[in-house]
DNA sequence: TGTACTGATGACAACGTTGTCATAAACTCA
DNA sequence: TGAGTTTATGACAACGTTGTCATCAGTACA
C-alpha cells in the first residue's frame, strides 16, 4: 500500500495522488467522487471529500481533458460591431455561468459581413476542441453553421435564431411581444402617426420587432402608413437618416419607433439639429436598454432584454447537455420589460 | 522503425506520431520543429513542415501543457463598470494579439470595490494556472497584487500603474501630456475660467488629465481657481453633479473639461436641463472618445486613447516574456491623439 | 443453495505532448 | 591527430487525469 506517485511534500498543487493517499483510497476513487460519479459509498465519498478539503486539491484542467477527451472550454462567438452593451450583458452572463458550471469560456469577435464567418467558426471551434458554442444573433442564422459544428462535435445553443432550429438547443426572446407593447404604449400617448425605423435585415430581432409594431397597429384600428417606415441597420447613423427622411415627409409622424437604441439616439440627434423638441414635438422610442438610452438628452423610452438570463441560461443548458446528453431541455423563452423615460410624451398640442 | 503509436486512419485529428511517420522522423524532432527549437537541421525541419501541412497537425492543447508545464493561457482582469468601450477596445486588441502569438485569453470581470479583489485575483490565476495576466487600471495598482501573483508564479503586466513599478512590465500612456494639449486647445478657443472634473481617485489616469490640466493653465498664465475644479467618479451622475455646482457658480466656467466622456455626457445632460446652449453657452471635453463621445448632442470633443494597440503590445510583451524570460523588454509609452467635434467653440460673446 | 445480477473498489493503460538524457556524427583547436 | 566540444537526433519517462476492465462482496431470485 505504499504511496507511489504522491507529491513529495512541496508546497506546489496537491494532485490526485495525494488526495488519495490521505484519504486511504484509490486515485479512481477520488476521480469518481470529484466527478459526481455513482457508486461510491457515502462514508468513502466523505473521507475523500476531507481530504481534497484539507489540500485545496483542484483537478488539473489539462489532464484531464487529455485524458476524459472532453475540453471544458464553451466557446462565445460575437459581432464585434458597435453595440457592445448588448455583448457586455452577454459575456457577463456567460463568465459568471461558466464560473459556476465549471466550464472556460473562449471568446471569438468576427467583424461582418465576412465571407470566411463559418471557416472561421469552425477554425475556432475545431482549434480548441471545445465541447459547446453559444451562438447569438446574427451568427445564430449563417446557413449552414449548425451542420459544421455538428460535425466537429461541438454542442451548440442558438440564441435568438430566425428559425425554430428543432435539432438544436435554442433560447428565445419574446422581441414581438415587447414591441407590441411599447406600441400599444406609444399609441395610449395619443399619437397615431407613428414611424417606425427597422433594424439590420440579418438580426431576427429586426423582424420581430417590426411584426409587434404591425400587430398593435393593426389592432389599435390604425390605418397602416407604408412611408412611415424606414429600413435601418442598427447604428446611429441610420437611425439618424431614417429621422430625417421622416421629419421632411409633409404629414410627420408625431412618434418614432427605432429598433435599438443606436438607432433611436441618431433620431434625437437629427431632431435636435432640426429644433424639434422631444418629446412637446416628437415621442422617440428605443430598443435594447443600453447604458446610451440613460444618458442621452432626454433619456430614452425603450426595451429592456434580460440578455445577461439569458446567455446564463444558454451556458447551463450547453452545460447539462454535456454531462447529460440525453436529457434535452426545452427551449425556454425570455420576456422584455418597457422602460419608460422622458423621450416620450402625449405631444404639446393635445 | 514501425509505427507503433500513429492514428489509425481515422479522420479524426493528427498527432504528433502520425506526422512523424509521414516525415520519417522521431516525435521529438517534430516537437522541436513545431516549437521553434534549435538544433534541427533544414532539410529536416523541411520535411517535418511539410508532414504537418499536409495532415493538418494541430498540437493538443492540453498535452502540450501537461507535459510542459505551461498553460499558454493569459488572463485579464478587468473592472466590471459602466464605461465598458475601454473594455471592448482593450479585449479586441488582447484578443487579437493572443490569436497571433498562440495563447488563449481567459477573462474575470470585478466588481468594485471589493474588499476580496486580490484573493479573487489569486484565485483566478492559480485555478487555471494561466502562463500570464494583464492587469489594466484601476487594478493594476491594488496594493500587494505584484507580490500575489509574483508567488504563483505568473508573469504579469500592468496598464498604466500610478507608480512605475521597476520588476515588473509596464505599458504606459501619456494622459498628462493629453490633458495638457486639450486644455490648451480650449484656452487657444479664448475661454479663461474653465472647469475640471476629476476622475475616479483610484485610477491613474485622473491624477495625470488633472496635472495637465494645471500645467496649461499655469503656462498660460491663468490664475488657477479652486473653485472650479470638481472631484467626480467616471460616471455620468457625478458628471452631470459636477456640472450643477459648477454652473451654479457666480462667475460659472465658459468650458468644461471632464476626466471621461460619460462625465462630459452627463455635463451635457445638466447644461441642456438648464437651457445652457452648447457650445455658445458652454464648451465641454471629455476623454476617451467612446462611442457615446460621437453620439451626443452635440458630438464631444475628446481624447483618443489607443487602448487597443496598448492591450495588443501588453500581450505580446507577456508572451514575449514567457518564450524568453532574459530579454526584458522596456516599457513603452503611447500617444494620445485630439478628436476635435462640436461640443467646444469660441463662445457667443466673443 | 446455487446463479446471476448489482455495487464498490482498485490496477493499469491510455491521452499527446515536452523534458531529460543518451548517442552518434561533425566540428574545433592545439 | 586526438581530445574535447557542439550539433542533430532519438528513446523513453514524465505530466495528472479518466476509461476500461477485473475483482470481490453482497443481494435477489428461483
Amino acid at each position: 500500500m505504499g504511496g507511489r506517485k504522491a507529491g513529495s511534500g512541496k508546497s506546489g498543487k496537491a494532485n490526485i495522488f495525494d488526495v488519495a493517499k490521505l484519504a486511504g483510497v484509490s486515485i479512481k476513487t477520488v476521480s469518481r467522487v470529484v466527478n459526481d460519479e455513482p457508486n461510491v459509498q457515502d462514508k468513502t465519498r466523505a473521507k475523500v471529500l476531507k481530504a481534497v478539503a484539507q489540500l485545496g486539491y483542484k483537478p488539473n484542467a489539462s489532464a484531464r481533458s487529455l485524458s476524459g477527451n472532453k475540453s471544458y472550454v464553451i466557446g462565445l462567438v460575437y459581432e464585434n460591431a458597435r453595440e457592445f452593451s448588448y455583448m457586455k450583458n452577454m459575456l457577463n452572463g456567460a463568465i459568471n455561468a461558466c464560473e459556476a458550471v465549471g466550464y472556460t469560456l473562449l471568446l471569438r469577435p468576427l467583424t461582418l459581413p465576412d465571407p470566411a464567418a463559418v471557416d472561421r467558426i469552425r477554425e475556432f471551434a475545431t482549434s480548441t476542441g471545445m465541447d459547446g458554442i453559444i451562438l447569438p444573433p446574427p451568427i445564430c442564422d449563417f446557413p449552414g453553421i449548425e451542420k459544421v459544428l455538428a460535425d466537429a462535435n461541438v454542442e451548440t445553443v442558438l440564441i435568438a435564431p430566425k428559425h425554430d432550429a428543432p435539432p438544436t438547443m435554442t433560447i428565445l426572446c419574446n422581441d414581438e411581444e415587447a414591441s407590441y407593447e411599447i406600441t400599444n404604449y406609444v399609441i395610449s400617448l395619443g399619437h397615431e402617426r407613428i414611424g417606425f425605423i427597422k433594424g439590420h435585415p440579418d438580426h431576427s430581432a429586426s423582424d420581430q420587432r417590426y411584426d409587434g409594431y404591425r400587430r398593435a397597429i393593426r389592432e389599435q384600428g390604425i390605418s397602416f402608413d407604408r412611408s412611415l417606415v424606414r429600413q435601418g441597420y442598427f447604428d446611429f447613423e441610420s437611425g439618424r437618416k431614417g429621422a430625417r427622411k421622416l421629419l421632411e415627409l409633409k404629414d410627420a409622424p408625431t412618434a418614432i419607433i427605432a429598433s435599438n437604441d443606436d438607432m433611436a439616439a441618431g433620431v434625437l440627434f437629427e431632431a435636435h439639429e432640426r429644433n424639434v423638441t422631444i418629446p412637446d414635438d416628437l415621442s422617440v422610442v428605443g430598443f435594447d436598454n443600453t447604458p446610451i438610452a440613460e444618458h442621452t438628452w432626454p433619456p430614452l423610452t425603450t426595451v429592456s432584454q434580460p440578455i445577461d438570463e439569458m446567455a446564463d441560461k444558454a451556458t447551463r443548458l450547453l452545460a447539462s447537455a454535456l454531462r447529460e446528453p440525453d436529457a434535452r431541455e426545452v427551449p425556454e423563452t425570455f420576456a422584455c420589460e418597457l422602460v419608460i423615460r422622458a423621450s416620450t410624451g402625449t405631444g404639446k398640442t393635445r
